[in-house]
DNA sequence: TGGTAATAGTTGAAAATGTAACTAACAACC
DNA sequence: GGTTGTTAGTTACATTTTCAACTATTACCA
């Protein structure tokens, strides 16, 4: 098993990115799913109406690039346990406005406090600089 | 729909990043998908093997990162479709060597093309020094 | 040698995801 | 006002993934 082709895969980004991330969320799945019994979709959800309080379910599928079903899914899990709530908008009924409730908000808290601590030790593998510009870089490939 | 929380998910590398690989990964599913339709674990086992020859089952698991029974799916169907060969060991009939076919190691000539041309127009998004860091930073995170 | 443990890989059922078709509400245009 | 088009969100079904149990083979060790 020793390495032939010129190509290489670690220089790959597709390949690479993936590879960081599958193995950065893995423990930071564990708490969601251990503590809650979340999904990664829903964890992404429940922080997006944390931080930007009121959106709708298309906002968070933009801001999130998550596909409609996976959001309408995850909206009725965490409704399911009380961690939001649904308010029609008044002007358009099509647009449903999310909220967290107090018990939504209190989860939201606790895991945000594990997902600080978590990205330190992440980071710990990286420089200041690196972690600059990975951060940058990111984001940049983030963009369409 | 405005930011509240001082906690910016932007800065959360494992969200960061599974949103890098999410994009970074789409426009490149559309080539194997359409060209072959195969799926994410079966173009990785394909390049694995076209890159490493040799391969057990395992050995895959270790480099890709990947859950054994995924890659025991993923041989299944490259080998339902000719693109690989399975050679169980001599020594030791649990293990089974994995080569690829010529028409498998067409198919990653193919790709590979497609997977480095892709690559090009991601890394036109970064900088030369941004792209150094940003290969040395996701390698850093992906050890364990 | 025989019995237990460990390893490589597969399989089946349950859970999650993707795709496309659907409903309900609104907009635009004649 | 009625028809057609668009948008937000849901649902149904097919595909894929996950989890746990399974087979087959080898290793360990009394």
């Amino acid at each position: 098993m020793t390495q032939k082709d010129d190509f290489d895969l670690r220089e790959f980004l597709p390949y690479l990115l993936n590879q960081a991330a599958e193995i950065s969320s893995q423990s930071f799945q564990r708490i969601y799913k251990g503590r809650y019994g979340m999904l990664r979709t829903e964890w992404r959800v429940l922080f997006h109406l944390a931080i930007y309080e009121r959106m709708t379910a298309k906002d968070i599928c933009e801001k999130a690039i998550m596909h409609k079903t996976k959001v309408s899914r995850a909206v009725q899990r965490l409704e399911q346990r009380r961690y939001l709530q649904r308010k029609p908008d008044e002007k358009d009924r099509r647009h449903e406005w999310l909220t967290l409730t107090s018990q939504g908000r209190a989860v939201y808290e606790d895991l945000r406090a594990h997902a600080q601590q978590h990205d330190q030790v992440l980071m710990q593998k990286l420089s200041t600089e690196e972690i600059t510009v990975l951060r940058r870089a990111l984001n940049a490939l983030s963009q369409s």
